[in-house]
Parts: C-alpha cells; structure tokens; sequence
DNA sequence: TGAAAACATTTTAGGCTTAAAACAATTTGG
DNA sequence: CCAAATTGTTTTAAGCCTAAAATGTTTTCA
C-alpha cells in the first residue's frame, strides 16, 4: 500500500494529471477574510454616518457617486456604478429627492432616461460629511504602512480582475 | 514666497510638525476597492446560490455556521459570528425552521437561551450547496497564485486588527 | 434577600435590497 | 415604414437589515 503522495497533482496510472477532489480551503479562507474586513469597516462607517450625520450608508453612497459628476448622472449610470438593482435606485432617489438632496429631471433628448444632480444643499451637505468620512478611513487603516496600502492596492485589483474574469466566464 | 515642499510632513516657521489637512486619498481608495472586490464576489456567490439551489445567501451563511457547530448555537453566538443585529438572526432562523433546515430549542439551564442546530435534511442540503460554492470560490479566485492568497491573507489580517482597533477606541 | 444590572431574545418601525415583471421610449433591420 | 429588439425606469412581492425599545430571565452585590 503506497504512502501518501507529496504532489499537489496526482498521477494517475498511465501518468496523466488526473482530477482530484481539490483543495481550495485557502482561497474559501480567504473570501471569508476579506468579507470579515469589509463587514466590520462598513458597520463601523454606517454607524458613524448615522451617529453624526444622521443619514445611511447608502444615501452617503449615492451622493458620493454625484458628486464626482457634476453634470449629474443617469439612474442607469448610478445603478451600474454602485452595483445594485435598478429598482433600489429608485427608491433611494425618491428618499433623497424628498429631503431636497437631489434633483431629478427627465432628459430633453429621451424621455426614458432621469438625469439626478447634488442640490446645493445635498453638495454642501455631502462635502461636510465627506471630510469627515475620510478621517474615519484613515484610522480604520491607520496601522498599514504606505507600502501595505499599495500592496493591497495591487492584490485587490488582481482580485477584481479575476472575479469579473469569472463573472463573464458564467454570463458572457 | 517659498515653493511647495515636497516632505511629506510640513514643518513650521518654529521647525515643529504641524497639523496638515492629510491626505487620506490612498486609503479612502483601498476602500472602495476593498468594498468592490466584496460586493462584486457577493453577488455572484448571492445569484449562484439563486439560480443552482434557490436559497438567498444569507441563509446560506448561517447554515454554513451552524455546521461548524454540531451542538448548535445561541442565536447570540451566531449574531456575533455573523456580524449581523440580533433580530435579523431571530427572523432569519424562523424562516429556517418553517422550512424544516433548523431546530430550535430552549436550554434546559437558561431558560433566555435559544440554541439553534441543523436538522438531518439542513444539514444535507448544507453540505451538498458548499461543494459546490467551494469551486464557484477558487474560481472567482483563480488568477490569484498562492503565493497572492498568502500575501492577501497576511495584509486583510492586519486590516483586521487596524479596523478592530479603530472600532474600540471609539467604542470601548 | 431583593433591587439593580446584565443578558438573550423578540418586537417594532423604517429603510434597504433583490429578481422579475411591467411599462415606456428609442433604436434597429427587414 | 414599422415590427421587433433594446434600453431606462418603475413596480411588485418577498425577504433582509438595522437601531431602539420591550420582554423575560438570570446574575450581582449591597
């Protein structure tokens, strides 16, 4: 009876790679660790907006997205960016739109699409928390070192890269 | 008038670091990154788990914890493992021993706790959909060489702690 | 001992989120 | 031109999620 082979590929009889019941407990371990990261730091910034600012994570979210374009953006755009349903936008532009946060008009050349901007107050407000939001960030990672955050920086875009690499692989 | 200095800390007319508006652009960027890869991986496992086996993940996830606990847990000890609020565990299990995947009993010696286990069929359909989200994960992972998944590993755990530091010098 | 504190869970109210279907407007291709 | 496909948004139904208050139970300690 053969001792247990070393080889990460077994062999088979006629030496050809042959399919084992692999071992991916790393990379299971791995998607709970960076899971594990992003729920803490994202309960943490959730509870920080509601606390000081009295406003939700996903209202902060949609106003950081329009801030980044001044011309506003389209609900579609909005949706795609943020990566949630359609129909999620919806609703938390009606919310937002209701405070006076937000503006929404229907585009002059299709009338199917809403064109959504920062008010003046929504801008003002966002920016107050925005600064605010960045220092938080800053000590979440406070004990990485520059070269740490670069390093990550790469590993996460490699990451992402071969996620959606799989993601098309499933619905091309 | 003096050109910008290039050092990174700013020094006074009295040769003392000063307080500078920081720039936390590299950090707040190795979040949104961070928060990409998840949501990006999430809703891919989240549709997976839809399409091939019509369970939501969050079921999943729970089930996935009580099968690393044979003798069942308190819904406590599974809020906290899940980083989830307590009443979300408490309408999540319900739904779970409706289905006849959970049982749930009071402790004989506390008479507050109730400890959730999984049943005979919880259990199957568990560890039949985790073969399968084994592969779905290495994956979406598969670009990464093992050496990446080591390295990724070591810079989450330190942001872990970082996080978990922040987190209780606000909280304590 | 017995009131106060701590703990485990549930309830409540409101908002978030999704997938799928429905609706409306525009574009495409025969 | 016009029917079919596509695109952008909303609606629907169901479930997820949170914070805070309420309920019931156990522990603490004066």
């Amino acid at each position: 009876m053969p001792a247990e082979s070393d080889c990460t590929e077994m062999l088979d009889s006629e030496t050809k790679a042959v399919e084992t019941p692999e071992d991916h407990a790393d990379e299971l371990r791995l998607w709970l660790r960076l899971l594990t990261c992003t729920t803490l730091i994202e309960g943490e910034v959730r509870g920080r907006l509601r606390q000081r600012f009295d406003v939700t994570l996903p209202r902060f979210d949609l106003m950081a997205q329009l801030d980044k374009a001044p011309d506003g953006m389209t609900l579609s755009d909005v949706s795609k960016r943020m990566m949630v349903s359609n129909g999620n936008v919806t609703g938390l532009v009606e919310r937002l739109v209701e405070s006076g946060h937000l503006d929404r008009r229907t585009s002059e050349t299709d009338r199917r699409v809403q064109v959504i901007r920062l008010t003046k107050l929504g801008r003002a407000e966002f920016r107050r928390m925005a600064a605010e939001h960045e220092t938080w960030i800053a000590d979440l990672f406070a004990d990485l070192t520059p070269k740490d955050v670069r390093e990550l920086m790469r590993l996460l875009a490699k990451t992402k890269a071969s996620a959606q690499k799989s993601a098309a692989r499933r619905r091309p």
